[in-house]
DNA sequence: GATGAATGAGAATTCATTCAT
DNA sequence: GATGAATGAATTCTCATTCAT
């Protein structure tokens, strides 16, 4: 094989392309997308197809860390509320700490260029979150399907980081009022 | 004065705004949002001096008729769970009647072409009903700020919206669900 | 109306389209195109959709301009052999005194950017050609249609028009000289 | 040496470009000429300098086959008519046989991509033909030139290959009369 | 020699905005 | 005021060619 396509490269544009889109939404030009990667205009398309494959793939991309950030290092055996309350603070936590990918991600939601099939790979991405909100909830939500409590989550944390960018200092504070919130709102 | 500016022109504009910047986001071209509208491409920048403008007096007019909508007819003597309750169905009526306009302001939202100062204003636009909203909620929640409880109602709001869109048949539960996901959650 | 669209304008683009195809092949840049003709790159796609139009327009203009060429000035009453011959010297002359034309016409119709409809459009522009011939030619030639007549003609005439380049002056000489080979190759 | 330029390659470049050039003219790109060969894209450019090379070999590739096609088997004892009337049919045959090759060198032919040089180099491969035509022809034609000649035989040629390409199952007609018209048209 | 990733100069279009009519 | 043709910068994508592997 010649020069094999560098994995450096295409985390590099992925990397580039989250902080454009989230400053320009969808139509970051892709030329900014290459020079802030560090290649060159063409290469950007060795490495994605065309624009809406790069901009699906970021979604993906961003979707997969965040779903990976929701589970990691959360310890099986704590009781329900300990285990939710866990995976709460970790979106929090990631979120907060990356609000260009978190913006990235709200303008490729809202967009059009993101095709129904990249939309349900995203989803299925959650689906092991999903399964452990399923298990940790059985008995303590009031008959609320594991979609709806997972949209609530949602819903609630984005509130909370919005009230996080707001006052940085008080990060504890919001992320335990919105997790006391969450858990009004759906358990028993 | 030959020709005023006609109010009809201007509102035909925005209405054509509003279906276009729903379905193409912000890139929505101005030719085409002018021929939606009914006039000529440049006619357009006779009643809004650039596309910002524009953007702007949609999401203010989006804002603002959804900001009436919230409080049209609601009773003033109705005791606060009740009114509240009320001013939750309008909202959940209105955006449900309005999908477009809806996810037209959904884009405009997360646009960076729309300005602090143009934000500012939207907010100005709710403030009746963050008054009504705190003058209701005297002594009914755990301490929390107006502001705290309009953002928890409005991100329900919007998960409410969600699956009523996957289900329109049952629009009534699902609104009822939401409104008693969202009184449990702020009450006390 | 605003500014109406000038058939000026249109012709320049149509003609320094020919200009650079005739070089350049179908590959001729549009901005190379909309420089040669005085006007914008932009204002070429407001006469022509897109660059296949604006190729498959010239096609037609240069057919049509030969098409009525071959038929300009020809007297009614001649005999039918005198009849072919005016036709056939108004085509040699028309087509030595627009060698671009008619290079330009020879890379559109080996080009497969010029679809089946215009093709068929182009020849409707011969019929009253193929009238005459086939007219003048009842009784004369040996039972071949007007179709492969006009064929025979056409590829003499190409051949003709190379002599006549290479000896530009040998006109008269080699027009005659085609004619006498074509009218031998087809008479009875 | 370790690893000699292997004629297999070379010739498996020119078959890949005559299908691409035949189908997309010589705009093809030598990325896709490269993968229709099998070998990949830098290969390209070890057996041909650059793309106008690649086109020159192609062009003289194709016009080498044909002139070989021409001469190929024609006894040497016939009469003069029977000659010319073999390789009349040769040339037929093998450009009929062959529409793809022959579509390619339509393409080359009109492109200005092909030099003086390589032209000049190409009608050297019809020296021979041509030496077979003017002796055989020597006392049949009307005084013309062997240049002439082989021209007005080329232009019918295409003119009779049209008329195959739309009715093949009338191939061996067309070419009679194909060749009935030829003789017509310079015999003496 | 062979490979194919990397390059950046174009290519065709699009579009906000201006301004002659 | 209304119109829509005119503009040219900006955008996405292609491609011949080079060169690290």
């Amino acid at each position: 094989m010649a020069r094999p396509l560098s994995e450096d490269k295409k985390d590099a544009i992925l990397a580039s392309a989250a902080e454009l889109v989230a400053v320009l939404g969808t139509s970051a030009p892709t030329a900014r997308i290459a020079k802030g990667a560090g290649v060159a205009e063409g290469t950007l398309f060795t490495y994605f197809p065309d624009k809406d494959a790069l901009l699906a793939a970021l979604f993906l991309d961003i979707e997969g860390e965040l779903a990976a950030a929701l589970l990691d290092g959360v310890p099986a055996g704590l009781p329900p509320r300990e285990r939710i309350r866990q995976m709460w603070d970790r979106l929090i936590d990631w979120s907060a700490a990356n609000p260009a990918r978190m913006k990235a991600l709200k303008q490729l939601k809202v967009s059009d260029r993101i095709g129904a099939e990249s939309r349900r790979c995203g989803e299925r991405l959650f689906a092991d979150f999903k399964a452990v909100l399923d298990e940790a909830l059985a008995g303590h939500a009031r008959g609320l399907s594991a979609d709806y409590v997972g949209a609530v989550l949602n819903a609630l944390a984005e509130t909370t980081l919005e009230f996080i960018a707001r006052e940085p200092g008080r990060h504890d504070h919001h992320r335990a009022l919105g997790f006391e919130t969450f858990w009004k709102a759906i358990a028993r």
